[in-house]
DNA sequence: CCAGTTGTTCTCGTATAGAGAACAGTGTTC
DNA sequence: GAACACTGTTCTCTATACGAGAACAACTGG
């Protein structure tokens, strides 16, 4: 782990997903260095053009180059204009909330979001990474993705509630069933009072790429799904899958 | 600078817009640093999701954060769709290249671009960064930005062609022509035999956000455009402008 | 006009990044 | 099938450069 190099990466997070634009004092204080440090950290992400200041406020904004960069990568621009659309039908129909995530080696990454349309609405922040063992698409990719995901296991699985599957034989067993049958679910293991339902959008040579899920409260979203729904949820990663 | 970070940052460009995944060797001698340092900083980049290690091939490609931030950069997502379409329709009646760009404090930031449709074809990559004062882009940045841009111009111009201007005066009075035009051109400024014509992207209050520029030869892109190309360059930036 | 903010520039001691070598896999070649 | 030529990864050690802290400059608002 490069040190230097680390605290750079935070602040350039830190600056793509904050509200509103920073200042020095902010970044400084929210990745714990000194002021006079996070500067010349400023100042090296400026020269690559990652970030720019802006020239009235001098804070510090998201630069264009990230953009560019963000066009490179394959998961976003294919999935997300594809899925997109797909997403909106599906949540509108159903009113439950939509995300879709791609595997990453530890965990399940949330790429784009649609929250449920009830009053009270769930949601899932974009850029949230869910644990691979205690949420629907983490054991989706742990089921149906290469063998390195499931090196991940060989640690001890952490609870994040008092249903979080801790047990690694239980949890390999459902693996089993979710390969078997194509969905998984995760009745309040990652958060009390809160299902969700997945499935994995592969592509034509069965490949792995990502993973839709619909998250709802047990009352709207049962443990055990209603077979209408898991119809809906299979054509549309599907369609996906097709369109890569 | 903080050596490490831009180290890191560099590896990062370098992944991004490598044709191809890399190795550790290859990136090592990229950036021209030990292998082992080398692979330290890729696990940095690995820790926050930047950048990931393709499983069968250890190869390094990027990784789906850089998406997602890249969706927060507020110039690419809204210009470039906005944008793009109506580049190509530009493109297509009048067979020259056409390229988006952004000001940064020291240059144009070429966004996206589309290569003329000639056998012999122009084009520009995007992620290059024109010089303010040696291409129409800059110049119409320098002309409509504001003053902090012009700060460059205080240090002496660099000559990239025999024709490129490089008396600051001359330069000045260039601008005011240009702001009182809103066009510029660069004729062989930046490249021999080649030139270009430019015109601000200005929003609804009047603020610089991009430009547009169009390139070609000097045989099918005179010195002193016609007035028939130069309205429908400006109907296309004007329409930008509007839908923004 | 002064207090309390900003962002920026210093200096200096210490943590750390990078060179280099050794290790561990993988595929190629003879 | 064994030696080879590559990969990526891990290790040790020292020169280096990072970060703490303080001082500075430039604004803002009471």
């Amino acid at each position: 782990m490069v040190r230097a190099a680390d605290v750079s990466l935070r602040i350039l997070q830190m600056i793509a997903f904050a509200e509103t634009p920073l200042g020095v004092t902010q970044v400084a204080q929210g990745v714990g260095i000194a002021k006079g440090a996070a500067h010349k950290h400023l100042r090296t992400l400026m020269d690559h053009g990652m970030v720019l200041q802006d020239p009235l406020t001098s804070l510090y904004l998201l630069g264009p180059k990230i953009w560019l960069m963000g066009q490179k990568a394959p998961e976003g621009q294919v999935l997300s204009e594809i899925a997109a659309p797909l997403m909106r039908s599906i949540r509108d129909e159903l009113g439950l909330a939509v995300v879709l995530s791609v595997p990453t080696p530890k965990s399940a990454f949330v790429l784009a979001t649609l929250p449920s349309n009830q009053p009270i609405n769930i949601g899932v922040r974009p850029g949230s990474e869910l644990l691979l063992h205690s949420s629907a698409q983490g054991k989706i990719f742990l089921a149906f993705g290469g063998r390195e995901l499931r090196e991940a296991l060989r640690e001890p699985l952490p609870r994040a509630t008092p249903k979080t599957q801790t047990q690694l034989p239980n949890l390999l067993a459902e693996l089993e069933d979710i390969r078997r049958l194509g969905y998984a679910t995760a009745p309040e293991e990652a958060m009390l009072g809160i299902n969700a339902l997945a499935a994995p959008i592969l592509d034509r040579s069965g490949k792995l790429i990502g993973s839709i899920g619909l998250i709802g409260s047990i009352q709207h979203l049962a443990a055990e799904p209603p077979p209408a729904l898991l119809d809906r949820l299979f054509t549309l990663t599907a369609t996906i899958g097709k369109r890569l």
